[in-house]
Formats: C-alpha cells, structure tokens, sequence
DNA sequence: GCTGAAACGACCCGGCT
DNA sequence: AGCCGGGTCGTTTCAGC
C-alpha cells in the first residue's frame, strides 16, 4: 500500500511549488521547473495516481470561525481492546470540535486535537464527551498557545 | 487580528464542499449551493480576504515520500525565555523531518510532530538535533501507530 | 446577486526525440 | 517512454443590469 515511489527532481519541484500553493496553474507550473505544461499535467495525474498526492485541501483559520481556542487531549482508553477503541475513535471524530485523532505509543492511548470557542466550551467537551464515557480511563488537557506549520513535507536528501 | 467574521448559510456550504475538494468548481459549487457562479466567486474572494480562508494546500502521504514513521515528540526548554525558545521554534521548524509544532501549556513546552524514514532516522533526529542541543532538558518520543482527520472545521451550530 | 461574453487555463492528441 | 505544441472545451472572471 504504501510502498515509495520513484520522484525525479522535477516531480520534487512540483511537489515543493504546489504544497506552498496547490491553485499554481500548469503554464506557471512549467515556466518554473522548466518542461511543457502539458508534461507538469502527466506528472501530476501520475502522482496523484500513485497516491504521492491525496487530495487538495483548504486551509481554515480556526479563530475566525469562532473556535480561538486549540488545545491537545491526552486520553487513556481502558481496556485498550478493538471493539472499544473503534467506537471511541468514530465518535471522536465525528465531534465538531475535532481537528484530528492520533493513536499513540506510551501511556496514552490517543491525542486528539481540538478546536473550541473558549475555555468554557472546552471543559463542557471535556466532560460530555470524554470523562463521561467508561472506556475513558484518563484524560489530560493542554492549551496550545501557538502553532507553526513547517516547511514542505520531501523525501530525504540521498533520494 | 482574528477578529470572528459574520458568515451566512452559503458561506459555510462554500466551506463545507471545499473542505471536501478544494478543487471544485465555482460552476459546481454554484448549483450545489444555490447561488450563481460569480457570486460563489465573489463569496471566495471575500472569505479569503477576511483570513477565514488561509490557503490551498496539497495532502501527500509521508508514506510515499520514503517517511513511513511518524512520531510526536514533547520537549522541555529550559529556560523557557524568549531569546531561547524564539531560535528553538526556528530552528525545528527548518528540519526536513517537521511537519507542525505547538507550543503548550503544562510540563512539555513543545510538540513537535515529525515524519521519518524509520527508527533509525528518528534516533539520529531525537539525539542530533534535540537532546544535543543545551537548550533541550528533556525530550519523549510517542511513536503514531495511526492518524486521522477529523470533520470539516465549522463554527459552532448556534452561529 | 444575476447574466452573458471574453479571457484564460486545463486537458486531450498526434507527432517528435 | 516520455516530452512537447497546438486545438478544443470548460472554467473563471468582469462589466453591466
């Protein structure tokens, strides 16, 4: 499923242009890594066949959707079996509030990321959803005070 | 700066539909959302310019770009002052390996999410450019068995 | 906010290296 | 095979209503 592809350093640039803005059109596209517009089209219907791209997404800022306030849930699911954590993470999911759902190694189980409007909302999300359920062994909260995105996500260097 | 913006029932159905494919016609979402292409046009434009819409992002699979592992690590600064932990932030975010850091509250500063090659890549990752550093008093790694994403972020119902 | 028309980009195809 | 160039068609975009 998941076995890596073969990118040559054109592949890489386009891959680098369009993570910084994935609206770039093929005519800009090619003037910038240097091949037709039609050849960047095949690289990037090959990719995306290739399942390198998955998708094309827009990025919301939080805040001004009235959710300024982030924060990191740690949580021990108990006991730690399929049939329980399956449920736990198709609910969590499907909360509103959620941004996205991590299953962890060490003592908790998963961190979930969410979104809320204020510290209120966050302890009425705390305690409906996640203290109020059996298989909710522990939770532990933690404000996000800033968030950085890094640069473009590339293979290593060697290739 | 992240001032709450008044969106009426087509602007959340604009959002709701590029969530899913931000590439989606202005002529599609038109007739899905009931109003003519221009003003989704129109709709867009404005939503961009009020910050609501950040930007247009590619989705890769770490996988597929030889970096199968992914990991959270939470980091100690200490001290945790300004002159330190602004280069600290720099400095991280600039590795290949990153993909987002948070700056929390509680006993770990920072999070920092991280794609790898495997464990060997994380090993020399975590002690070159972590616990090396003087600044760095403590370092867990938490290995990402499984991610997910989570609904489109929308403001909460009551609008 | 809609309409229609012009400009633009995406995309397919046939030939070329 | 992969790459290019042009032609066609759909989409975006803007002026006027």
């Amino acid at each position: 499923m998941s076995e890596s592809v073969v990118l040559d350093p054109v592949d890489l640039d386009i891959l680098r242009l369009l993570q910084n803005d994935a609206r770039t059109t093929y005519r800009d596209l090619a003037a910038e890594v240097g091949v037709a517009a039609s050849t960047c089209l095949d690289r990037v219907a090959r990719l995306r066949r290739a399942g390198v791209i998955l998708g094309h997404q827009l990025r919301l800022d939080p805040a001004k959707l009235g959710r300024g306030l982030q924060a990191l849930l740690m949580v021990q699911v108990r006991p730690h079996r399929r049939e329980l954590v399956g449920p736990f993470v198709e609910r969590i999911r499907a909360l509103p509030e959620s941004r996205s759902v991590f299953h962890l190694t060490g003592p908790d189980d998963y961190l979930v990321h969410v979104a809320v409007s204020d510290t209120a909302d966050l302890q009425r999300l705390v305690l409906d959803e996640f203290t109020s359920r059996r298989e909710v062994a522990r939770v532990e909260t933690r404000l996000i005070f800033q968030q950085w995105d890094c640069g473009p996500l590339l293979p290593p260097a060697a290739g």
